[in-house]
DNA sequence: TAAGGGTTGACAC
DNA sequence: GTGTCAACCCTTA
């Protein structure tokens, strides 16, 4: 598995990928959790930055304010149980600039067990990928944020969708 | 098996 | 408008 790190002030991104696809992309609040995080994966994972050319690229244009599609990067799902995959893939066809809700989600998901939508979400390890800061509560409110909300918030002011409440 | 979670909608005030 | 509460259903311990 390789790892890579990416910074982009105030946002610090531990990247993983392995044989299939990317497998995580985590918010770290210090640069300096990096190499203890990549210890957490085993001997097997390394730093290994220049695979990452493609999603660095990508993540760069992003915090600069641009619309970037992330759907065509492949990711690795294998550690997510059926449901959760479900609401991922939901969650990914949320296109930039816009938001849902959990309501929405659970809809087209053909649910209304919309607090396991939450909780699917908050196990999300990929972020900003699989869009769960595009997740609204039914009222326009910011609902929750696994990363921390002040996080959410500054993702949604890149897309310039932040709610009024 | 029970508890809890990134919610929602209904109902009372 | 705001507060409270039951119901939703999946994951984790």
């Amino acid at each position: 598995m390789k790892a890579a790190l990416f910074s982009f002030p105030p946002v610090n991104l531990f990247l993983l990928k392995g044989e299939t696809g990317l497998r995580e992309v985590k918010y770290l609040k210090n640069k300096d959790d990096y190499s203890a995080y990549i210890n957490s994966f085993g001997p097997d994972a390394s730093s290994s930055p220049e695979s990452f050319a493609q999603e660095i690229e990508l993540f760069k244009e992003y915090f600069q304010g641009k619309p970037v599609d992330f759907k065509f990067l492949s990711l690795d799902l294998s550690r997510g149980t059926t449901f959760q995959k479900a609401v991922w893939k939901e969650t990914r066809k949320i296109p930039y600039g816009k938001t849902s809700s959990y309501r929405e989600l659970a809809k087209s998901l053909g649910h209304r067990g919309y607090r396991s939508i939450g909780q699917a979400l908050g196990k999300n390890p990929f972020l900003i990928i699989v869009p769960c800061h595009r997740v609204l509560g039914a009222d326009g409110s910011l609902g929750g944020f696994s990363a921390g909300l002040h996080l959410k918030k500054y993702l949604l002011g890149l897309e310039k969708t932040v709610p009024d409440k």
